[in-house]
DNA sequence: CAGGTTTAGCTATGAGTATTAGCTTATTCT
DNA sequence: AGAATAAGCTAATACTCATAGCTAAACCTG
């Protein structure tokens, strides 16, 4: 249909429309591809990480199966691009939060929240990137990146912390970031696992999101009388 | 094979050798199941949870898939006698590592670290009990008693731990328990996403756990001083 | 011990999945 | 305008879970 409309209403002659010739096509390729993932997350959503189906997608976006191929390499490719999105979209949530708080332990706990927050929003996409319901797929070097920057943002806001005298100077470790996230990811899988429903701040986990990061300062006491209360450096 | 064994091996004169009489069929029928399940058990912790397949069951059975009808009414069936199974075995260990420690403060930390280790050694089946991967099942009640059984184990060790005066009176709560078991979940989530192959005791996750044993006991100080400083009762 | 019932296996079939191959048609470039 | 590319399609393969219906063995009972 409309299959000569390019030629007639285009005027081909120079390039003074459309600055890259390319570009219209490679543009509609990539939104088909975000197109895609939204609807993969949807499903995601609706039927839990496993339930995703590369014929579903196809369904939705009006299309036969076969041409979901066209854009990714497999159904583990999907997975791999939502991981890698969700990650993305984690860590700007997480540091917007901190931003937007006292540097130091302020930011911490409004960056933890967050995350929190986001996980229990988009459960199906967290659990693909914070568990691991699929032993067959690997994160690419590119969404160790991600983490990796995630890990950083986390260590800066300790020494931070660190620096503002709200914790000891052991709380600039490796250690304290693998404590920290333990923490949020105990909770998290708590209220997955046991409260599918319920959002952050109700049931019977999510609350004790302050009495832990409350756990976590006492962990690393400004003033080691004597030093002798080591933390396991 | 050996198909008349029974009328000549068993002499069928009176009740004397076996008292009931199909018996026998009953529990050759037990022993498939169970059978079946040890391998389900075995596939999952190859293939991880959703690499569980009837059809493979069935391969390694030696038998064809139809045939597994007969004993289960479909595979989530499976799932559930495996999520049965697998909580009575870990409640099993927990309960006899807290019975060879002394009560109180040193039976829950050994039950928790054997909660821990079995974990590690039984991932994918942790994975099905703790997590949930799949959404579409939900426990059995038969299934909810035995976790009823395993929090009723730690609350009572609480309260152990609060007559001996190794914890302040209000660890003795529901609240603690929760707060226990999120400590155990983040350092198992921790480890098995992170580090699909260590051990307990071994990697990044898992020597956390007595500082977090620490920190519990922190949440819960004998002396409460003027008791200003509460615990979120 | 003979006859009927239950059980455990089978084959055949249906609907669903991911994936590959190869074709057609529309779009875009030269 | 004609060549090249991209995006869709249909057809087919090889899996999956599940159901139906059959056969034969095991067992129970009169």
């Amino acid at each position: 249909m409309a299959r000569d409309a390019a030629s007639s209403t285009i005027p081909a002659p120079a390039s003074t429309e459309v600055p890259r010739p390319s570009d219209r096509r490679a543009r509609r390729r990539q939104e088909t591809i975000e197109e895609i993932l939204d609807i993969a997350e949807e499903v995601m959503a609706e039927e839990g990480v496993n339930g995703l189906s590369l014929a579903e997608v196809a369904r939705r976006l009006g299309v036969q199966p076969p041409s979901i191929y066209k854009y990714f390499d497999s159904l583990m490719a999907i997975f791999d691009a939502l991981f890698l999105r969700g990650q993305v979209e984690h860590l700007a949530v997480m540091r917007e939060a901190m931003a937007s708080a006292e540097p130091g332990l302020g930011a911490l706990t409004a960056g933890l929240e967050a995350s929190g927050r986001w996980a229990l929003g988009h459960r199906a996409l967290a659990q693909l990137m914070f568990w691991r319901p699929v032993p067959s797929f690997e994160p690419t070097p590119e969404a160790f990146a991600v983490s990796a920057e995630m890990v950083a943002l986390e260590r800066a806001a300790l020494a931070d912390a660190v620096a503002a005298g709200e914790l000891g100077p052991e709380a600039d470790s490796d250690e304290a970031v693998y404590l920290l996230s333990t923490l949020i990811i105990g909770v998290l899988s708590q209220a997955m696992a046991n409260e599918p429903d319920v959002d952050w701040g109700q049931g019977r986990f999510t609350p004790l999101f302050p009495k832990l990061m409350d756990l976590f300062a006492r962990a690393y006491p400004l003033n080691s009388p004597g030093s002798k209360r080591r933390t396991l450096t």
